[in-house]
DNA sequence: AGACCGTATGTAAACGCTAACCTATCGTTT
DNA sequence: AAACGATAGGTTAGCGTTTACATACGGTCT
């Protein structure tokens, strides 16, 4: 007996019911002791603490969802996995919830609109207690009937501006874009580029306000010409920047707004026999492990990817206790990261 | 009551009793419809089918899990969830798994043994049906334990040699590894060094088996000053080809057990002034996004993750089936790309 | 002393689903 | 014509929890 006790492992896991037996006590008893709700004496408590441990004992997830209505498991959408800027998310996601004895279950949306509000909906109702969107690609009014429907998430990195009562967390964008701008400007740069994301997104919208702000305030004039829109992937990143380097006046400086575009930019640059940074400076946004793998090393704005996951669950843990939440959207600070891949325009006196 | 039932969201959503009312047929019927499973007439399953599908129907997974046993929920434990690496194989799985209207559980275990058996005793009952272990820390009598419980599992790139019965996936290391330095071989190269990962290590004493086969073959000394152990992680492979490097007889090619290691590895050559690959050609293993970063290009063994991910998920479907697993260990093929990090040795004729 | 409250614990009814068991009908075979 | 198997579909007992409700036992206050 003590053997089969002490390896916690059997074959069909023991009951509420068996502990409570063992224990000598109710069924309710054993729950509210494990779920630290109502009353139970000091006593008691220590006898079933000890039972429980004795046996391994831990409730049944599907039976608690059941009966109390929450699972312990929170939905996560995700365009993508495997992208760094993803995954990173993830990870911060995943270890908050751990330490709430939660857990992820993790949906790729694989950019498939319709999946993805159908699943939240699935998600929502048997499955998940609440969810936790990242990037999501549905309207701000999808959302809002979500909410009113009682459905419970965050939004992490809002791609759209989407409602105000919508809880989100997200970085620094346009605060992160000015630092980026300022640096170039105060190496000396004016002729500067920016490859930017998709038109619309909040990410591109806020970068660029940032980005001509801080070219506002040199006194620099912004340039048409010097905005090509791209997709946040390295081979629209090098397409970019050809572009722009083929100008008959070409930039001095690229500020890519992710580092993917940013290291496509730095292919383009060294496939004309640019030097980066002695001939062409490329700033990136993220600072995602690719920023310190390239030559030379990538100057980025740093998002604090992991800490945004774990906000997003913090916010949402907040929304499960029905606290109400008296900050809606979390910004996270942005750093510009100094590194190789900036120097002084070699054109300047 | 249209407009109701086509938003497919409601407060407390349908039970199977109701559309079961709507439809004019008992829960079993429904049940049954929903599952394909028993008789059920063709025309009784259209009609069941319509209302499911106009009222988006879907049957509560807790309830299900309790009553059933399954919970069409796939436990993953993982090291790490952002390494590329990883977080690729999650992808694949993931995919996998949704294909199958299941969902993943995402259960990092950062390499905290404890927590990782522990966790994986929770999981099992009551959460999850199965388990995908990604190289699990545990032992191989651990993991027979687990099995012997009736713990359903797949390891997915075994860390260590693990019991026969215990059904696994992995990349063909000693071929990979084969194909790396005869590539090198190829190129004239006979100063070989090899960084290793972790002794004991699967992978490490696979890929170690591979090379010196190539060796061998080609009539090549191996040499125990040109083995160096390492990390598996970039720091790692910098500071294992700085002690390469300095050797009296340098090697001129290092074949690093995996991209990280030879990124590590370039970086220490360029520290030193050396050009890759004209004077020192470096391969790779793995063939992450990183890979195709770098400058220059690495070349690498490229292992199918996504690929491994998915396979991993067909092996625990056919186990649910209990399906009689006929290959209980599937090793997937591995390649090697040509990139621009290896060329010729500079100092042969 | 009775009323009342706070504490402690037990009893049992859900929760939504599946599956075992039952009944009924309709060929088809013997 | 009886027997049987295949098909169709209804009834209902759980699955393991939580929690509303009931009960019981001191104290404290009037």
């Amino acid at each position: 007996m003590t053997s089969q006790k002490l390896t916690g492992v059997r074959d069909g896991r023991y009951t509420i019911r068996e502990i409570a037996a063992f224990a000598g006590v109710s069924t309710a008893t054993v729950s509210r002791v494990v779920n630290s709700s109502g009353y139970v004496s000091p006593e008691t408590r220590r006898t079933v603490e000890r039972v429980v441990r004795e046996y391994g004992y831990s409730a049944n997830r599907s039976a608690r969802g059941l009966s109390a209505g929450r699972t312990g498991l929170v939905g996560v959408t995700v365009p993508l996995i495997h992208p760094a800027y993803f995954s990173v998310i993830i990870a911060g996601v995943t270890e908050a919830l751990y330490e709430q004895d939660m857990r992820i279950v993790l949906c790729p949306t694989l950019h498939e609109h319709d999946r993805e509000v159908s699943l939240l909906e699935r998600l929502m109702h048997g499955t998940t207690d609440c969810a936790l969107l990242v990037l999501p690609e549905e309207s701000s009014s999808e959302l809002r009937t979500l909410m009113q429907h009682g459905f419970r998430f965050v939004v992490v990195d809002p791609r759209m501006r989407i409602d105000e009562r919508v809880p989100t967390v997200s970085a620094a964008h346009s605060a992160g874009a000015n630092q980026a701008t300022t640096h170039l400007l105060e190496l000396g740069h004016r002729r500067i580029a920016v490859i930017t994301g998709p038109e619309g997104w909040m990410a591109t919208d806020e970068r660029l306000r940032g980005h001509r702000a801080a070219l506002a305030s040199a006194g620099a004039l912004p340039n048409g010409a010097l905005v090509v829109e791209s997709n946040f992937e390295v081979e629209g990143g090098r397409a970019a920047a050809a572009q722009l380097l083929d100008l008959a006046e070409p930039p001095t400086a690229i500020f890519a707004f992710n580092d993917q575009l940013a290291i496509g930019a730095m292919q383009a640059a060294l496939e004309r026999g640019m030097r980066v940074p002695e001939e062409l400076s490329i700033v990136g946004f993220d600072d995602t492990a690719e920023a310190q793998i390239v030559t030379p090393r990538l100057t980025t704005v740093h998002q604090p990817l992991a800490e945004i996951g774990r906000m997003g669950v913090s916010l949402l843990t907040r929304l499960l206790e029905n606290q109400r939440l008296e900050a809606l959207h979390v910004e996270l600070e942005t750093k510009l990261v100094k590194r190789g891949s900036t120097a002084p325009p070699r054109v300047l006196a």
